[in-house]
DNA sequence: GTCAATCATCTTGTATACAATAACTACCTT
DNA sequence: AAGGTAGTTATTGTATACAAGATGATTGAC
C-alpha cells in the first residue's frame, strides 16, 4: 500500500518523536537523516513537512526544522481538551450507541479488569484505549472520532505516567463502571461529566508528578 | 518572514480549495501547477504534502494527489463538532474571561449589530468571527483555541450559507446577547448550551439547504 | 583584549535529471 | 469483433546539481 519511502520515514520519525527520542528544540538534520535512512534529502524533506504540518515540529525558513515537544503548560492544555472531547463523545454516545456497541464496551471493560487482576499493566493500557475508542465511535461522528483518536495518540506517552500512582487503577475501574452505567441508561449529561472527570484526573496526576519532579 | 516559495503556494492552494475552486476528486497536476506558479515541481510537491497532511487532499501513491471536498455527511459532522467545541470554549470561558475580555466581546457584538443595521453582510460576517474568536481565547487554553480556529476556517465557506435565511441575522443577534449575558454572569452551563445551539442551528440551516437542493 | 567586518563553510530551498510504475494505445489472437 | 498483451507514453517518486542565505571563524582596527 504505502510504497512511498517518504511516508514510511514520516511514520518512523513520528514514532521517534512520540517516544521521546528527540529533545525539545533539537534540529532535524536533513543530511544526517538521509544518511541514516539510506535515501537522498528529498524523501526526508517530505517527511519533515508532514511533521511540521501536524504540529510536531516547527520550521524556521532557511534555518531548518526543530522538533517541538509539548511543555508542561501545553500538556495540561491538551489533557484538558482531551477531557472535554471525551465528555462530548460520551454525551453524544449516550443516545447513539447501539446495543451491540454497549456489549463491546462491556467486554472491553471486562478485559481491563482482567488485566488488572493479572497485574499486566501493558495489557490494561491497551484495553483501556480500546474502551475509550469504542465510546468515540459510539458518538457516531467520524470527524469528531478522528480528532479524539489523534489526541489520544498524542497523549499516549504521558497518560502512562498515571499508572505509577498507587490505587489509581482501581479508581479508574470504578470510573469505568460509572461510565458504562451512564451510557447504558442513556444519561447523556451524567456520561459527559463522569468521562470528563475520568480523563481530567489524569491531567491532575500528571501535574502532581511534574510538580514533584521540580522539587 | 515566509520566504519559502513552497509555503506561499500551500497557502494559495489552501485558499483555492476553501473557496471551492476545485472539484471534489480533482487531481492536482504537479506539472500544470508548476507551470502556473512558475516554479519547478519541488516546491509544488511540498505544498501538496501540506494539503494532504491537513486533510484537504488525499494522496494515492504513484497516482497523485486528489482534492477532497467534504460531502454533506462530513459537513454535518463538522458542524456538530464545531458546536460542541464552541460549547466547551463557552463553558471554560465563563469562569476564565477577564473583565477586559468581556469588554472586547461586548464591543465586537456591537459591531455585529452595526453591520446588520448597515445591511453589510460581509462586515457582519467578519465581526461575527471576531466575536467567536474572543470566546475561544477566553477559554484560556491555547491548544483548544487552535483547534477551534482551525475548524472555524474550514467551515467558513459553508457557514456563509445561513445568511440566506430570512430572519436568521436577527435571531443570531438575540443568541449573541444571551451568550454575552451568560458569560458575564459566569454561568458556565448556560453559556455552553446557548453557544452549542447557536452554532448547531447553522448546521440545521445548512441541512435544510442541502435538502432543498436535492428536491 | 574586544568588537566588528569580511570571507569560507554549511545548510536549506529550488531546479533538473533519472528511475519506476501506472495509464493508454495499438496490435495480435481467437 | 472482443479481449488480452506488449509496447509506448505520461506521471509520480527519488537522486543529484545548483542557488542563496545563515552560521562561524579569521583577521584587522581600536
Amino acid at each position: 500500500m504505502n510504497i512511498r519511502r517518504a511516508d514510511q520515514i514520516a511514520d518512523t520519525l513520528e514514532q521517534l518523536v512520540f517516544s521521546g527520542d528527540f529533545q525539545d528544540g533539537e534540529r532535524l538534520d536533513e543530511l544526517k537523516l538521509a544518511e541514516q535512512f539510506h535515501v537522498s534529502r528529498t524523501p526526508i524533506r517530505e517527511a519533515l513537512q508532514v511533521l511540521v504540518t501536524s504540529g510536531m515540529a516547527e520550521q524556521i525558513p532557511r534555518r531548518g526544522v526543530f522538533i517541538r515537544q509539548p511543555g508542561p503548560v501545553e500538556l495540561m492544555e491538551m489533557f484538558e481538551t482531551m477531557a472535554e472531547i471525551e465528555a462530548v463523545c460520551g454525551r453524544l454516545a449516550a443516545t447513539r450507541m447501539t446495543d451491540q456497541d454497549l456489549v463491546s464496551l462491556s467486554e472491553a471493560n471486562d478485559r481491563c479488569q482482567q488485566a488488572i487482576e493479572d497485574t499486566n499493566h501493558d495489557q490494561y493500557y491497551l484495553e483501556n484505549e480500546t474502551f475509550h475508542q469504542i465510546i468515540y465511535k459510539g458518538a457516531a461522528n467520524s470527524y469528531l472520532e478522528k480528532q479524539a483518536l489523534q489526541l489520544q495518540s498524542r497523549l499516549r506517552a504521558y497518560r502512562r505516567i498515571q499508572l505509577r500512582f498507587r490505587g489509581r487503577l482501581n479508581q479508574s475501574m470504578n470510573e469505568h463502571s460509572q461510565i458504562l452505567k451512564s451510557l447504558k441508561e442513556g444519561d447523556a449529561e451524567k456520561a459527559a461529566e463522569v468521562l470528563r472527570n475520568h480523563v481530567a484526573v489524569q491531567g491532575e496526576k500528571f501535574h502532581q508528578l511534574i510538580a514533584s519532579l521540580n522539587r
